[in-house]
DNA sequence: TACGGATCATTGAAAAAGTCAACGATTGTT
DNA sequence: AACAATCGTTGACTTTTTCAATGATCCGTA
């Protein structure tokens, strides 16, 4: 197993400073979170990523491939494996670019949408703990800032 | 670095149900953040990761290795990479565990000191433009946040 | 006291993820 | 028409993560 297990962690040294360090916070959040996401979606197949890029799809956007990496922080090459994956196994698929030939828009199909609708359920009771210590309208509040510090 | 560059991002597809998935906003902002504090560390041979070692070696707390892991979540094996480096570079010492000889205590050196206060200031001003989007009161908050949605 | 199981730091190997440069196809600009 | 730029893709390369094994030490129990 990785990092840590699922035990509760006496956190001694969170009283030093660096407890405040936003970086370090959110590396500890998304490290935690990563484990109870993933661990989820393995009963889908699926991974935070993999989860997302459907979840994009699902989403009627039509996001081109170059969207989904700049959207999700990743390497365009990065995106191609994930594609290929959720592809060849029938939950998305590529479609030719509407204005421009060159990009590939990703889209659901109906059983990539049958799959996203139950991973999507799994998920949100896994935030559900993870942010269990949080009343609701804290979690509320800790979405409206992250997207604010990320998008103003 | 990688994924994507500095330039100001078009974010067509926040407006999707995604765009409020927990994992997802921290994944985001943890690594355009990672970027920004790596490259603001560089200067002093830091990077993220031993920086938070570092500075737990200066809380004074005076941290076992496995103290180290479990909050910074990383495997046993990849502290001992961290502090290797520092050790090698003069910033921080390993020490006989006082209660149990099996452990190792990381403590800074003087030198180890030194760095680690110019490395916190370029720090601070690398947070500072992070979170820009945000008001002082509302980065206040969302420190508090993170750290009850991981402590209670 | 001595045994057995657990924990600590460490090593090394294997798997996964990230980074980066190059390519053909296509686009937009000059 | 020519040129540089962008898109997806490939492949190589590096870094990070994961995991099992090891010797030393600790702790509880017989």
């Amino acid at each position: 197993m990785g990092p840590q297990s699922t035990e509760v962690e006496t956190p001694r040294l969170a009283a030093a400073k660096i407890g405040s360090d936003v970086g370090l916070l959110l590396a500890k959040l998304h490290a935690t979170g990563s484990l109870l996401n993933n661990k989820a979606l393995a009963d889908y197949g699926l991974r935070e990523r993999s989860f997302s890029v459907l979840t994009l799809a699902c989403s009627g956007l039509e996001p081109t491939q170059r969207e989904l990496a700049d959207f999700l922080s990743l390497d365009p090459s990065q995106v191609v494996s994930l594609v290929d994956d959720l592809e060849h196994r029938g939950l998305v698929k590529r479609a030719q670019g509407k204005q421009d030939r060159r990009a590939k828009i990703i889209v659901s199909t109906a059983e990539g949408r049958r799959i996203h609708n139950k991973a999507r359920a799994a998920l949100e009771v896994c935030e559900e703990t993870q942010l269990a210590a949080l009343t609701d309208e804290e979690n509320v509040q800790l979405r409206a800032l992250l997207k604010k510090a990320l998008w103003g």
